[in-house]
DNA sequence: CCATTAAGTGTAAAATTAACACTAAGAAAC
DNA sequence: GTTTCTTAGTGTTAATTTTACACTTAATGG
């Protein structure tokens, strides 16, 4: 028995955790944020950001503390996933995890630099590499939530600019959804709800008919959802 | 500190339970098996079934074990629900919860029998009795479930017996869904997909034309989610 | 000024959804 | 055995939604 040991109890308790897995999006495909384990076990192996949940806070506000602590990442978009509890699932100790997602502004945070010693960084979503502990089956539930919730719920928006264009917009669906979508019908669908409020201003410097920005317009949104509103794409 | 303890660990751990939304249905309206506490806190208050999760069994496997020991069901569909973690939801200590919900054949199983001392009753759904620590919550969060689940998953079938007939289906849907359903559009719908078998049997002993009853074909529905269906109400 | 690139825009056919009412069958009541 | 009651079962039409599809415009770079 651990000499340090200071807590007892009855009966013996799993310990209690949460991993968060961290989408970001820059124009082409979906990303996720990983960092590089500096311990074994699964040492030099990539893993999703996580730690023990504190007993003053609840497991969502420990997601959040891990966002700041090992991403730098404040004020994102999180949500609970899953709750991983395979008694084998980390070979120190059994740890029942409850996973978070989070949906991240990438061009807004300078993330990978602000951390020490740890490296964490952007990984492609399809090619991802090998994770430690049951990551992967995280990382693929995640995806999957992601695919079926941005069906009924405009939570896209939360990893653009809060500008963006249409084609931003619609480039980032087709890269959650893994499929094409046909432009008119696509601005046709998301204009007739009245949920983006177009600006006065369009991108610079591109050498092309530069795009209008829009924005995604949540009081728009919260008014219309009191009225029995239900986004759908 | 607990004279009977035993297990001690460096830092204090939250207690790890599972709780179990049970849903019944008998053709009016959705039911919900609860039992009634026999001690403090919350004393003859009605509540979920629930306990703690042991060192050898998964979240799933706890709930499962639950469902057996305080409701006697066994094989029923159970799916997660969502990990609780506010910090004093217990008032006797920390406890963590994740809580799962089940769909059950009310008619099949005589759980309220099969309970030594424990007090268990199915309630409607629509007018619960008050319930001890957060079960509300969880009540509400598991309803909200059911009813968005329900629209592209064919789980509500785990609620009626091996066969039904198409009346008895569109009420469990009405019931679901808190809607009026066209009867016609909805057996051209269901029946569209290809998922029901009709059966050479008919109701019997019913004061009126009897209706035929159908099962539903798994066997089908698994080939053609295959390929690429998806069932949609 | 020519070439390149993506922005922005409308229409018609097809598919789906929504609305709607009567006849048929069986049991019960008289 | 006739009538009454109750729910089963069934199609069509109009409205709406979805899909498919191609050209002109604007901006930059060479």
């Amino acid at each position: 028995m651990n000499q340090k040991a200071t807590y007892n109890y009855e009966y013996e308790r799993p310990a209690l955790a949460t991993d968060c897995v961290i989408f970001g999006f820059d124009g082409g495909e979906l990303k996720l944020l990983l960092l590089k384990r500096e311990k074994e076990p699964f040492e030099n192996k990539w893993s999703l950001p996580g730690g023990f949940v504190f007993m003053d806070e609840t497991t969502e506000a420990c997601a959040k503390r891990i966002l700041l602590e090992k991403a730098g990442l404040k004020n994102v978009f999180i949500e609970q996933l899953y709750t991983f509890s395979k008694v084998d699932r980390d070979p120190r100790e059994r740890i029942v995890s409850v996973t978070y997602f989070a949906l991240v502004n990438k061009s807004q945070y300078s993330i990978v630099a602000g951390r020490d010693t740890i490296q964490a960084e952007w990984h492609t979503l399809s090619t991802l590499p090998e994770l430690g502990f049951d990551h992967s089956d995280i990382v693929a539930l995640a995806a999957e939530r992601l695919k079926g919730k941005v069906h009924y719920q405009p939570i896209g928006f939360e990893l653009l600019d809060e500008k963006f264009t249409l084609s931003q917009l619609q480039q980032l669906y087709e890269a959650i959804l893994q499929t094409p979508i046909d432009k008119r019908n696509f601005r046709k669908k998301i204009g007739g709800m009245g949920l983006l409020k177009q600006l006065d201003e369009k991108e610079q410097n591109v050498p092309r008919k530069a795009a209008f920005y829009y924005s995604f317009d949540k009081t728009a949104y919260t008014a219309l959802t009191q009225k029995g509103f239900h986004f759908e794409l």
